[in-house]
DNA sequence: CGAGATTCATGTGAAGTATACCTTTAGGCTTAA
DNA sequence: AAGCCTAAAGGTATACTTCACATGAATCTCGTA
C-alpha cells in the first residue's frame, strides 16, 4: 500500500522523541512530592490538622493568598498525607475538596449541600427538594458513616458573596447535632478582607486559625520551576535563561506560580511542535500569548448562550467605536442581536446583572459612573487583550451559529 | 455668582413568575385469595 | 383486601421579570451681592 501524507506524518510523529518525560508534572492539578518555599505554612497546617489522626476535631482554618501562591496545592499536599496515614491506621476520616466557583455544582447553598450528600452516595435531584431536607439527608448519611469530615471549600468568598453565610452557619451546626460524626472546615479565599463580611458568630468559629500565603518572588518561582522542569523535561531540552524568563513573566504580576508553570509547559509544547531541538527563550512569548488566549477562549466558550450574546454585542460595539460602552447602547444592540438569533431578549435588569457577572469573571470591566445631567450608567470595557478580539469574535460567532446571519459587524 | 433643586439613564432591592423537578395522596384498576 | 400505577395537588430551587425606588453629578434656577 502506498503511504499517504498523513500516514507519513503519524509515523514520523511516533519516531520523534518527545521533549517531555512526564508532562503531568507541569499540569495544573499536579501535586508534587515536595513543596518548596511553603515550609512554614505546611508546618502550621499540619499542626492544626494533626488532631484528626487522633479522632479529635481540629480548629477550622481560613487560608488567604492570591492566585498561584500555592494555597490549593499545599492544602491538598498536607491532606493527602493525612489521608494516607489515616487509611493505614484505619481512622475514619473523609477529606472532601469542593470549589465553590464551579457553576451548577457548588455555586449555591442547595447545590453545595446536594453535592456533599452525593459524595456520601445519596441521589439528590438538581431541584425540587427543600434545602433543609437536603441538609437532613446529608446529616443522616454523615452520622451513619461515623466519620470525621474535613471539608475544603476553595474560593469560599464566591459562594458567600452570592448566597450569604447561612451555609457556613449550617455546616458548623453539624458538630452540635451529630454524635458519631464531626466536621472541620478549611476555607480558601484570595480576598483578604473576606472574613470581615461574615456574621460575627460564623467568623469566630470559622476563623479559629488563619494561614496566609504571600506571593512568591522571582527567585522562589525559579526554584520551583527548576525542580519541576528537571522531572518533566528530558535532559538538555531547555535553553539557558528559559526558566528565568518564565519566572520573570510570572513574578511581574504577583508571583503567580501556576502561571509560570503553565508558561513553561506551553513553551515546551510549542517548541516541540515546531520541530525545534530545544526550547528557546522566544518560545515563551508565543506561549504567553497562547496561555492567555486559551484562558479566555475557554472561559468564554463555557458561558451560557445569553452571556455570549451580550459579550458578542460588546465586541461589536468595541470594534466600531473607541472608549467606554454604556449599558443603554449595549442593551439595544443586544436586544437586536438576540432576537435575530431567535432568542427572547432578557430584560435590562437581568442584563445588568449578567454584566456584573462577566465583570467578576474578568472578561470585561465595568464601573458605575454618574454622568450628571445625563444620568448614570455603567462604563464597560473589555479586559481581554485586543490582539484576541478577532479570535474571540470568531469563537462567539461559531458558538452562536452566527455564520449564516452575518449582517452585523 | 453660588447654593440648592432638578434631571436623566440606569443602578438596585424586593417581590413575583415560569419552569423543571420533587413528594404525597387519593383514586382507580388489577390481582389473588 | 392488598398491591400497584397514575395523575393531581402542593412543594422547592433557580433563572428571570416586574415594580418601584435610589443614585449622584452636570445643569438649571433663582435669590443675593
Amino acid at each position: 500500500m502506498k503511504k499517504d501524507k498523513l500516514t507519513n506524518f503519524f509515523e514520523k510523529f511516533i519516531q520523534k522523541e518527545s521533549f517531555f518525560q512526564n508532562k503531568k508534572i507541569l499540569q495544573g492539578n499536579f501535586i508534587p512530592d515536595e513543596i518548596k518555599h511553603r515550609d512554614k505554612q505546611i508546618e502550621l497546617i499540619a499542626e492544626i490538622l494533626a488532631p484528626l489522626l487522633k479522632k479529635d476535631l481540629p480548629s477550622n482554618i481560613f487560608v488567604y493568598g492570591k492566585t498561584g501562591t500555592g494555597k490549593t496545592v499545599t492544602i491538598k499536599y498536607v491532606c493527602n498525607k493525612i489521608s494516607e496515614i489515616s487509611k493505614e491506621q484505619k481512622i475514619p476520616l473523609e477529606i472532601i475538596y469542593l470549589n465553590c466557583k464551579l457553576k451548577k455544582i457548588a455555586d449555591t447553598e442547595y447545590r453545595l449541600i446536594a453535592q456533599l450528600a452525593r459524595l456520601f452516595g445519596k441521589a439528590i435531584p438538581s431541584t425540587g427538594l427543600p434545602t433543609e431536607e437536603v441538609y437532613q439527608i446529608f446529616f443522616d448519611a454523615l452520622e451513619k458513616s461515623k466519620k470525621t469530615v474535613l471539608l475544603i471549600l476553595d474560593e469560599i468568598d464566591q459562594i458567600v458573596k452570592k448566597t450569604g453565610d447561612e451555609l457556613l452557619y449550617n455546616l458548623l451546626r453539624i458538630n452540635y447535632e451529630l454524635k458519631n460524626s464531626q466536621i472541620a472546615i478549611i476555607g480558601i479565599s484570595n480576598n483578604i478582607g473576606f472574613s470581615n463580611e461574615l456574621d460575627p458568630r460564623v467568623k469566630s468559629s470559622l476563623n479559629e486559625e488563619e494561614v496566609v500565603f504571600s506571593p512568591y518572588n522571582a527567585i522562589q518561582i525559579q526554584d520551583i520551576l527548576k525542580e519541576r522542569a528537571k522531572l518533566a523535561f528530558k535532559e538538555n531540552i531547555l535553553e539557558e535563561g528559559v526558566i528565568a524568563k518564565c519566572a520573570a513573566y510570572a513574578a511581574r504580576e504577583h508571583g503567580d506560580a501556576r502561571r509560570a508553570i503553565e508558561l513553561l509547559r506551553v513553551s515546551g509544547e510549542i517548541a516541540e511542535r515546531k520541530n525545534q531541538k530545544t526550547v528557546k527563550i522566544e518560545n515563551i512569548d508565543d506561549a504567553e500569548e497562547k496561555v492567555e488566549k486559551d484562558r479566555f477562549l475557554d472561559l468564554i466558550k463555557n458561558q451560557p448562550k445569553q452571556f455570549q450574546i451580550i459579550l458578542y454585542s460588546i465586541f461589536i460595539i468595541n470594534e466600531k467605536k473607541k472608549g467606554e460602552i454604556y449599558t443603554g447602547e449595549l442593551y439595544n444592540l443586544y436586544k437586536e442581536i438576540s432576537s435575530k438569533l431567535g432568542f427572547r431578549p432578557l430584560t435590562q435588569r437581568r442584563v445588568s446583572d449578567i454584566i456584573v457577572e462577566l465583570d467578576m469573571l474578568g472578561i470585561i470591566n465595568g464601573k458605575v459612573t454618574s454622568k450628571g445631567r445625563y444620568g448614570r450608567t455603567r462604563e464597560i470595557s473589555l479586559s481581554t487583550p485586543s490582539t484576541l478580539d478577532l479570535k474571540i469574535k470568531a469563537i462567539l460567532e461559531e458558538d452562536l451559529d452566527l455564520g449564516s446571519k452575518n449582517e452585523f459587524f
